[in-house]
Formats: structure tokens, sequence, C-alpha cells
DNA sequence: CGCATTAGGTTAATATGTTAACTATATTAA
DNA sequence: TTAATATAGTTAACATATTAACCTAATGCG
């Protein structure tokens, strides 16, 4: 990846505007860029992630479950950005898996409680380690200010997003 | 989404930290604060999106060959952020919609020239206006300087991944 | 030239994303 | 109490993500 200039077979370079575009073809596209910037530094996680057999979902899950100790998918779907038809084959996974464990809810027979198992745990701590220690690497080499300009930077705009209220579905 | 104050079974709220935890499970997690926030953000144009039959990942397509004009599938993966295999799907199912040609490369038989069609073209051009006027609307509201930071925040963040270079494939 | 290596794309297999429809249970109100 | 409605999850169908293996063409080099 070094000196690759990606120039296209029109000639421009770098998607640099061209003229007579009818829609605006050159303002900065956030979306995109959210997208990429986490692409980049998942990178140095994935790794990890792979050596062990888990997914980024399942390590989503996993992460929350050992923050909060036993949750409701719904409260799962909401927490890890998972969409609940999607989570649901997580969880069927996982399950088989050993690393989690559903029980019926007392009261409402439609809702479930999900929990890590022995094994569930172990595993949060082995992986755990290592994505702590990646993450302290990175933020050593890039500095604190930079993440917590960026967080910072995230939390005003969501700030943003929640004033503006949620869009019409 | 009002008053659900997200309260779990063991009495936790909002995912705190509790005691005695091995991992650090109170640190802010960048990865899914960009994927949360993106995906907030890409909810006011899903609509528009979705209104037209035209996924995410074609809507980045169509919009990067309608800033480039001709591009190889190699490039537009790593400008759309697609992973070759999943554009090859992609790129056939815009063929067959008649958004999208291929043309073969002259020179090296391995390659090929994506181009806009009329018709792609003009979906791009009918879908960018709507795009743009809801774009227009969130940075009329939320202002120009939280895009502004936020963008920068970014640049800056990735500038520091750059120097950290590429992580151990 | 002949061969090993590299590069651009595709195929295959499995996991997840996305929307809509559906099931079972709860809740609400007439 | 009953009928309408809402909620938690699942299922179905298709698109995309992810990794590995593969195919073909191009390159580098002896």
């Amino acid at each position: 990846m070094i000196g690759d200039t990606a120039q296209n077979v029109n000639g421009n370079v770098n998607g640099n505007c061209v003229a007579g575009d009818a829609v605006s073809t050159h303002r900065r596209h956030l979306a995109l860029e959210l997208l990429a910037t986490r692409e980049r530094f998942m990178q140095h996680f994935r790794p990890v992630l792979t050596k062990h057999d888990v997914t980024e979902q399942q390590w989503r899950v996993i992460r929350a479950l050992a923050a909060n100790g036993g949750m409701e998918p719904g409260e799962i779907t909401k927490r890890c950005v998972i969409l609940k038809p999607s989570l649901t084959g997580i969880l069927s996974r996982m399950e088989e898996l050993g690393w989690i464990k559903r029980q019926a809810h007392a009261d409402d027979l439609r809702r479930s409680v999900v929990r890590l198992t022995v094994s569930g745990n172990t595993l949060h701590r082995k992986i755990g380690r290592e994505v702590e220690a990646t993450h302290t690497n990175i933020v050593n080499s890039l500095g604190e200010h930079e993440f917590a300009a960026l967080h910072a930077a995230l939390d005003r705009f969501n700030a943003g997003l929640d004033r503006l209220g949620s869009p019409p579905s």
C-alpha cells in the first residue's frame, strides 16, 4: 500500500471533483468515514478474536454480558447494536458453544434472560486480557488525547442527533 | 424509547461497572461507539435508499462511480470499504439491474473497468438530491461545527493510525 | 524460454445484516 | 370478560461480511 496513488481510468486522482457533476460529489461522507475509521481500528483487534474463533458480534455480546451479568435479548440488541433477527442466530450458536445459557423469565413468558456460563466467563477473561493489551498499545502510541477528543466529538454529535429526534420511520 | 432506563436483571443500570470484574468492563469502546453513531446517523438516510430499492452498499458504489467516472473493482473495494468477495456479488446484481456495465481492460486481461450506465446516472441524480436534502437538514439542525469537529477528530485519529502502521496480519 | 511468484477476481461456506411476516404472550380498553 | 392492540422473539428470504481456497493472467528472474 505504498505509492499507489489510485489513479482511475478517467485520469482523475483520489476522487477529486470533476466539473459538471449534477449532485454534490465532493463533500465528505460522514457515514463512510465512520465506517472506514472503525474498520481500520478494528483491524488491530481482529487477529485476537480470530485466534480464539470468536466473531466481532459474539465478542460484543460476551463483553456486554460480562459487564451486566444478565440481560434480556432486547437489551443486548440495543447495547451491542445488533438487530433482533441477527441476535437470534448469534445467541443460538453461542449457546451451542456453551458460552451462554438462557433461562425463562418468571413473570413474562415471552422474555428470557441470557447469562454467561463459566466457560463463557473464562473466555471473556482470556480474550479480554489480549484485547486490553492491544488497546493499551494503541492508546500509548496515539496518545490518550486523540481517543478522548474523538470520544468527545462523538458525544457532542450524538447529543445533536438526540435533539434532532428519530427519523421518520 | 422514552423512559426505558434499561435496568437489567442484576439490578445494575446502564452497564455501569460492577465490583470484582477481572477484565476492564468500564472503559469506552471506540469501535462500538463508531458503529452506533454511524447507525444512528444512517437511520436518517435509510428511508431514502429503501424508497428507491437501493442498498447502502449499492449507493456507496454508485456515488463512487459518479464521482470518478470509471473505476476498477479493486479501487471500488478500497473507497467503499467493501471486501472483494462482497463486491463481486454487488456488481453482478447492479449489472443485472442495468445500473452499471463492465468492460474489459485493454492491457491487462485480469482487470476490468466499471462504469455507471445512463440509468445508473439518472438514479444517482434522483437519489442524490434527496440524500443531499436530508444531509442539509441535519447539518442545519446540528450546526456545521459539529460535523467539522467530528471530521477533524476522525482525521487526527486516522493520522495516528497511519503512524501506527498496519496490524500484524 | 520456463518456472516460481505475485496480483486481480471469483467461488464456496458460514455468519451476520436487513426487512417483512409471523407466533405467542401481555396489556389495554370497551 | 372479550376483543383489539402492543410487545418479545423467531422465521423466512435475500444481501452482505468474512475467511480460505481457487483460477487466470501478469511479472520477475534464472
